[in-house]
RNA sequence: UGGGGUGUAGCCAAGCGGUAAGGCAAUGGACUCUGACUCCAUCAUCCCUAGGUUCGAAUCCUAGCACCCCAGCCA
């Protein structure tokens, strides 16, 4: 078989978008032999749900063509960059389950480069130094409908441009006083061809360079360029840079050096949270959550806390797909994800999170025994385990009413319900307090209705989880909802719109013993309620702290 | 009112001149010791609007309309 036709086959297993298009027409045309894309996240915040999709496009793109992409720190400005950011983005990429291999790259690997091709656009004459302030900058840029006009140093000659750069680089000049510039053109309908700034002075220690540079390449400037250094064939980001395209263009021109495409699609926006790095910052430091990986977070570290599987974040990204048009996702389809994933790879486990007392009058008080309990009711190969049982039990406080309402198929006054795993149950009464609140439910069993046992085939309309109150283990558990109360936030007053409710912590839900020996990140289907995930950082040895990841669906609830 | 984009179901999204894939959501039903899962069925005479070309148009042409992005020494 071709090679060709191996690789339209391996494309095929991805859905179809332009993107796909575009890099089976250049190898079937043999425009490349191979393929080479690039994440290049800038380390100044966590990674989130949207990168993810970047990250599955490009790392995806690669691996379905054969070919590789690069993880790629966009390390341009020291003011806003930190180490810890570019930690946490090497954890998420490898987490999500991407390898970059041998290329890990930094943009300012490449800032000697950089520099030396700038110096060789001022002896071209398509650069300069100019001394306007910000603010003059931005007056004499023009407006959208308006020319903007020249700067009066923009005629310098060539060997004062090369004299006042090399002094900037040097560091005989404080922050702002300068900006190298290109020199295109300030009459431009495209706002960003009017002079762009490609470098600019900034007195501040770099991460990964330290201090041997007091002046930094602007976006513009860097990432066309590194994209060329690194063999990038399709260099592919979000569409609010499409204006920034002919600039691109434009450098590698005048540098005469291997151009590499961009194309743009659009970004990810999801219902009911937000999404930028810039907001998602500001929740931070206004302690609206409790770090970037709250469980409430859409970044990476946040889903992952809150339970979700890599699995089920670049299922997601492969549902979504890729185009170029403004769109929202609900948050239903990720949800989706994790429930289909967790369905299938997460045990079962009873846990009470509203404990109501439920006293079985029948069982004798010093008994107790064990029942026997699948782990996971469509997987027999994950096994068995035992759950205690006595004559007091705790039962889900919404699986009792005493007047209930039409179609409730719990437990209520003289109605019978199976307890899962165990017997069938007839309610015989209620305790309450003085105001009225029922704090226990009395019932009776038969022993033969015993799972298994002679009458277990009898028919009841409901079936409820429960937990022996002799055995079962107390845990903390926190249910969490949505950040943010309107499904498309926009706009500046956003942070109003965040869910006062989004947090609600348990103290006193009780579960089966056996879940006193969940490890971290450890993922459980509570029956009937939801998924579960141990929390990686506030558990204990034998006191797990469960985060809900996501509800079961629940066709009664409404 | 300058430039660049986008318009296919409630939300995404295939489609590339031959008679509207798929997913999520929703609805009805079957099954069920999780009101879960699974399964079955329904869900665009129509592709922003109006004209035009064609035997034939979501796909081509023309004119509109709506929405998004751009005036950081951010990326």
């Amino acid at each position: 078989m071709a090679p060709e036709n191996h690789i339209t086959e391996t494309a095929a297993a991805g859905s179809a978008n332009f993107l796909r298009n575009i890099i089976q027409d250049d190898l079937a045309s043999g425009k490349h032999a191979s393929i080479v894309t690039r994440f290049p996240p800038e380390p100044n915040g966590y990674l989130h749900i949207g990168h993810a999709k970047s990250i599955c496009l490009n790392f995806g793109l690669a691996r379905d063509f054969g070919g590789e992409c690069h993880l790629r720190l966009d390390d341009t400005n020291p003011a806003r960059e930190d180490q810890e950011y570019i930690d946490s983005i090497k954890g998420s990429v490898r987490w999500l389950g991407f390898d970059w291999g041998e290329h890990l790259h930094h943009a300012s690997d490449y800032f000697p480069q950089l520099y030396q091709w700038a110096e060789e656009l001022v002896g071209k004459g398509v650069a300069y130094v100019d001394d306007l302030t910000a603010e003059e900058m931005r007056a004499y840029r023009g407006t959208l409908t308006e020319a903007g006009k020249e700067s009066p140093y923009r005629n310098r000659s060539v060997e004062e441009n090369l004299e006042l750069f090399r002094r900037m680089r040097a560091g005989d000049f404080p922050d702002g006083s300068r900006v190298l510039r290109a020199k295109i053109d300030m009459a431009s309908p495209n706002m960003n061809l009017r002079d762009p700034v490609m470098y600019r002075i900034v007195h501040e220690p770099h991460p990964h360079t330290g201090d041997a540079w007091c002046i930094y390449p602007m976006y513009d400037y860097a990432h066309g360029q590194s994209d060329s250094i690194e063999g990038i064939t399709h260099s592919i980001c979000t569409l609010e840079f499409e204006d920034h395209r002919p600039l691109y263009d434009w450098f590698l021109d005048q540098l005469c050096v291997y151009h590499p495409r961009q194309y743009e699609f659009a970004r990810l926006n999801l219902t009911y949270t937000v999404m930028s790095k810039r907001k998602l910052l500001q929740l931070v430091r206004d302690g609206d959550v409790t770090g970037w990986d709250d469980p409430r977070m859409p970044t990476l570290d946040g889903l992952r806390r809150r339970g979700y599987t890599p699995d089920s974040i670049r299922a997601f990204c492969e549902q979504i797909g890729v185009g170029r048009n403004g769109s929202w996702i609900e948050m239903s389809v990720l949800e989706e994800c994790v429930r289909s994933d967790l369905n299938v790879a997460a045990p079962r486990a009873m846990a009470v999170l509203r404990p109501l007392r439920l006293i079985v009058e029948n069982y004798p008080e010093e008994l107790a025994e064990e029942f026997s309990a699948a782990n996971h009711p469509q997987r027999p190969e994950l096994g068995v385990r035992s759950i205690p049982f006595c004559r007091e039990l705790y039962m889900e406080r919404d699986d009792f009413m005493e007047v209930p309402v039409k179609g409730f198929k719990r437990l209520a006054p003289g109605s019978e319900v199976r307890l899962r795993y165990a017997f069938i149950i007839r309610c015989t009464g209620v305790e309450k307090d003085e105001s009225g609140v029922v704090t226990a439910v009395r019932c009776s069993y038969d022993r033969e209705t015993l799972t298994g046992g002679p009458a277990a085939d009898r028919k009841v309309k409901g079936v409820i989880h429960w937990v022996s109150a002799r055995h079962g283990i107390q845990a903390d558990v926190r249910l969490y909802d949505r950040l943010i109360t309107v499904s498309n936030p926009s706009g500046d007053d956003w942070k109003s719109l965040l869910n006062p409710d989004s947090t609600e912590f348990l103290t006193g839900a009780v579960m089966e013993p056996s879940l006193a020996a969940a490890r971290p990140e450890e993922r459980f289907q509570f029956e009937r309620q939801g998924y579960f995930c141990v929390d990686g950082k506030d558990s204990l040895p034998g006191k797990p702290v469960f985060n809900r990841t996501v509800t079961l669906r629940d066709s009664w609830a409404k």
